[in-house]
Order: C-alpha cells, then structure tokens, then sequence
DNA sequence: AGAAATTAGGTAATCGTTTTCCTACATTCT
DNA sequence: AGAATGTAGGAAAACGATTACCTAATTTCT
C-alpha cells in the first residue's frame, strides 16, 4: 500500500495536508491551467461543465489559493495599506473603520499602520509596503519624505484623505471636505449668535486641512468684521492636540478679555479646552462656546456641549 | 550596444526595473545561495569579506526582498492578524495600538481587521489569514465560530486577548487582567463610600470578561453585606454598550430607589448611563457615582466624571 | 603525512500560482 | 470541399526567494 497508491482514488479527505490547485485539478480531472481559469473568471476559454466540475471539487476539498503564490506570479496583491498620523484620534479610528469596510467589500484587505505623524515610521511603512506590493496607499494625514516623493510618481496607487499631499503631485487623488466653507459657515453661526469676542485654537499648519480652516476662519471673520485679535489666536508646538487644546484655552483665560467663544480645528483640541475649563475655570463652563471639527460619534455620548463640523467620514470609505 | 549588454557593467542604477536577488548577486558576484544566506544570517556559511560586498550592493541597489517568494517558499509570512471585535471602541483602538508597536518592533506586520462581533465577518477573515499564511492571530474579543475552533487545533498561533476563548482550548494564550480581583476592589471602594443603593449595568454575558466582571461583583457584594437587589442589575440585549448604558440607567431611574452609585462593566455603558442622566435627569449628575472599567486615555480629557478600573493596555502589546 | 572535519559557496529543485504557447476539434464562410 | 475562425483545454515557463545537496579548499587531528 504505502509504497505505491493508485493516482487515481485521492484518499478521501487529506485534510490538514496542503491542498493546492493541482489537488483540485486532480479531483476534477482537469489540469491546472482549467482551475486557475475557471477560479479567475477568464471566460470563453472553459466549458459550462467544466466549470461545475471544478467548483464542485474546490469547495469539497475547501481550497483557498494561497494568496504568496498569486501575489508572486502576478505581481499584484489584493492589500491595501492605510497609512494613518495618529490613531488615538477617534475620527480617524472612525476613518479607518468606513476604509475597512469599504475595501474588505471590493475585496481589499486592509493593513493599518500608524506612522505618529513622524516621516520616518512613514518611510518605513511605505518601504514595507512597496516589498507586499500593496495595490495601493491612502495616506491618512502624510507628511514629508523621500519615499512618499518617490512613490508619488505613481499617484494612482496614492490616495490622501483629509490632508492634502505635502509635496505637489498632479494627478493627486484627494478625499475630504471643502474646509473653507465649512470654517465660514462657523465662523457666521458664531457671529450670529454674537457671542464676542471670539477666538481660535489650533494645530500644526504644516498639515494642509489646518491651514485651510485656519486661514479661513481668519479671512471669514475679516469678511463679516468679526473682530479676532491676534492674542485670541493660539496654537502651541510639538504637543498633542489635547494638550494644544490644553494650554492654548489656559493662555486665552490669561487675556484681559477671554473669549466667550472658541473655534477649535479638531475636536481634539476642543476636548483639551473643555478639561482645561473644567479644572482651571468651572465657573465658564457655561457661558462658553466650544465649537469643534470632526465628529465623530463618540461626541454626542461624552460631548454633548461641543458643537462643531460634522464630516461625513463614513461615506470616505466609499470614496477611496 | 542594445543587442547585446556586457554581463559585467550593470548599467548603474536600473532604478524601477524590479532588482531582485539575482540583481544583487551579480553586482556583488557571487550566487544567489550566497546572497540569501548573508540576508538570513546563516552564519557561518559565508566569509567577512563577502558579506561585506553583498551588503554593500543591496544598499548600493535598494534592494528589498519580496515578500511574496518568501512566503512562498518558507511558508512563514511576518503577518499577524488583530481580529478586533469593536473598533468604534476607543479601549481597543488603544490596544490595537499598542500591539501594532510591539508587533513592529518584533519585525512582524499587523493587519487590522474589525468583526463586529460577528461570528461570519470573523470566519472571513480568519480564511482569508490562513491564505496569507498570517503567522497568528490576535483575538480581541473572540466569538465562536467554525474557523476558530478548527484553528484552536493549533493554539500556539492565536492569542486571546481581554476575552477568554469561546471554546475551551488546551494551551490557550491568554493576555487580560484580573477581571474578578478588579471587581473586587471597585465593590470595595463603592463600599465604603456608604453610596447606596448600588446598582449594575452590564454588557452580553456570552463574553468571558463581562461574564467575570458580573458575576465577580455579585459575589463581592454579597460577601461585603451589600444590597444589590436583582432589580438593580440591568442588561439590554442586542444593542451597543452606548445604548446599554443609557437605557439601563434610564431603566434604573424608575425604581422607587434610585442608585447613587453605578458600576458599568466598561466604559462606553458608562458613557451612555452618563448621556442618559445628562439629558433626562441633570440634576442627579452630581449626586451619582458612575464606575466604568477600562479606562482609555482619552478618559482624563472627556469624561472626568468617570471613576473606573485603568487597565494597562499599553502594556498588552508587549505581551500579545 | 594522510584522514577527518570544517568552511565557503555554487547548482538546482522547490513553493503554488498565472499565463503564454500550442494542439485538437467544431463551426462557419467562400 | 477546403479555408478560416472559434472554443476548450493541456504542457510548461515564469515569478523571486529558500534550502538541500554537492564540491573544493582549508584546517585540525592522530
């Protein structure tokens, strides 16, 4: 028995032994080049019975193709990197979520990375990614640096979400929502509501979304005579949003005259403020107004008093 | 010149044509068994010297093996899986985080995958590992399902992480706290803080943590001499733990006495029993003590309300 | 000094697919 | 009827690494 068994009966299950195409192949009585094409939809080049034969086979014996195999032959992998700044971020845990589902559906995989908003984690994903050969990258707030400059002479395989490319590339392909419209509309809900003098508090500019909202705010209020002095405009360096939050409402507190309401471009930075009243200033916690950029849906649960943006992230998904 | 290359002058950089191992091999010229060997470290198999060159032509190229013949070859990829079962869940944001920096230090790449505890959606991805030949796979927050047990057979590759496996499992990984020791000291601290009524709100018990949680803090009252009358222990199947939350503590309201102190067995419930006394019973807010259990960081900055068990997710990732 | 063991590195098989040829057969056109 | 065109499917060459096997040359042992 052992020394010879006929090539015909396959011995029933085999199991944990792995099965690959020729196993199908074998099973259906057809030779690999059939299943691979039947498997890869190449029509007109099988039969309708074939066709049954080998699916028939496939799902007996449970085959999946190891996807090495195909990535390695084609040249292509169905994995899609999703570079993102900072994953602490609830909006972009939310992002990513919507890409996931959206990808997982067009038959993706996605891989999350966090690259801390540091060009060389980036680098580094992107190399990693480059040796998967990752069908495709979509940068979840880039920043600067050689590899991302180098891929970005493929700008298909690169799609930016929320911040724009940090190196001008033709042909970027861009997700997000239009900030400066969305910066005037608060900035003229907040002056309806005439609620002076009002302020700004806000993150690193060298991210594209943030200069928008910032430089839109400013002109919008400029527009409306909106009085926005530049000691009512804070940003502090090299922290976290929070902490941005943090420090700049502290600093606002310390003006003779402090602010009744506050543009914060992220919610983040809003939530920061808010913790900054609530421990330094209870006493205003009331009478001022938070407005923030993002929200996500955890606001409405720990944030009711925040107003703010609502970017439609979970229709992103789609979009990339 | 076109027709015929000298084989020794490599043209210089070559640049997008795909270099592979052979392209290093012949600008350091040796084979390609060499090249391999310096890459892997097979020690004692090559010379100082030509190591040396090797190295010096992969940087010289770039070069970066491709992952795909690797796998292929070895049957080993670097990929590890993170099956999460809430990424909306800003708690497993945290360690999904954490377990992405460890994982990375140790040379393996995560991909995140969300199966919105659902027992298909995890069975699809745990197929689609086992054809990327994932060198294991991160449970947070398992169901059960087929794939899974039929994985179980082999539990050095997964590791459960906060909930124990739905299936019994000889050999499990495990990485969680000590959910009955935690309980424990929260019905302890309520305790003596003489808040009564006390009440509970908690999540679907088919989850071992929440089960643990539960019946730990049943057993910590009962043996402290504390009420918790059945009246006072709420669950709502079938919704998110937002919504548990707030409809459990909306339903604790009616009681004739209502609690003065809340455990919630995580976070988000005691997020939503929060939104519920916020909107329908302000002037309760101050009176009661909401307990969460999880702790995320954000915590510090949009919920200081909350008093809760910190668990040290950080330090999962180390461990996974 | 000759045998044995170690070191350095080359050759070629292999992993599981996809895909390019190529060969029959069946159909349609002139 | 013979030529042209499809249609169905097989054989075998890639893809880019790893690794078992082998061969010289050197070193160590007796």
């Amino acid at each position: 028995m052992t020394p010879k068994d006929p090539p015909n009966t396959p011995k029933a299950p085999a199991q944990s032994a792995s099965i690959s195409i020729a196993t199908v192949a074998a099973k259906a009585g057809v030779s690999i080049a059939t299943v691979s094409r039947v498997l890869n939809g190449l029509s007109s080049k099988f039969s309708k019975a074939t066709q049954t034969k080998v699916l028939q086979a496939v799902d007996e014996l449970g085959y999946r193709p190891t996807v090495a195999a195909r990535t390695l032959r084609s040249g292509q992998s169905r994995l899609v990197a999703l570079l993102a700044s900072n994953m602490a971020n609830p909006s972009m845990a939310s992002i990513a979520a919507a890409a996931e589902v959206a990808l997982r559906k067009s038959g993706y995989v996605m891989v999350l990375c966090d690259t801390h908003d540091q060009p060389e984690q980036q680098d580094e994903y992107l190399k990693e990614m480059g040796s998967h050969n990752a069908r495709a990258v979509v940068m979840l707030g880039a920043v600067d640096s050689p590899e991302l400059r180098q891929l970005a002479k493929s700008p298909e395989r690169i799609v930016f979400v929320n911040r724009h490319a940090p190196v001008p590339i033709e042909g970027e392909r861009f997700v997000g929502i239009d900030n400066r419209q969305a910066v005037l509309d608060v900035a003229q809900w907040m002056h309806q509501r005439r609620q002076s003098p009002m302020a700004l508090i806000h993150g690193d500019v060298r991210s594209s979304a943030t200069r928008e909202r910032v430089d839109g705010f400013v002109a919008a209020c400029k527009s409306l005579k909106q009085a926005l002095p530049r000691s009512h405009i804070c940003f502090t360096p090299g922290v976290s949003h929070l902490d941005i939050g943090y420090l700049g409402m502290k600093q606002l507190m310390t003006q003779k005259t402090p602010p009744l309401s506050v543009f914060c471009t992220s919610d983040l930075i809003a939530y920061g403020a808010h913790r900054c009243l609530h421990e330094l200033h209870p006493g205003f916690l009331p009478l001022i107004t938070l407005v923030g950029f993002d929200h996500s849906p955890l606001n409405d649960w720990i944030a009711p008093w925040l107003h703010g943006i609502r970017v439609p992230y979970e229709s992103y998904g789609e979009a990339i």
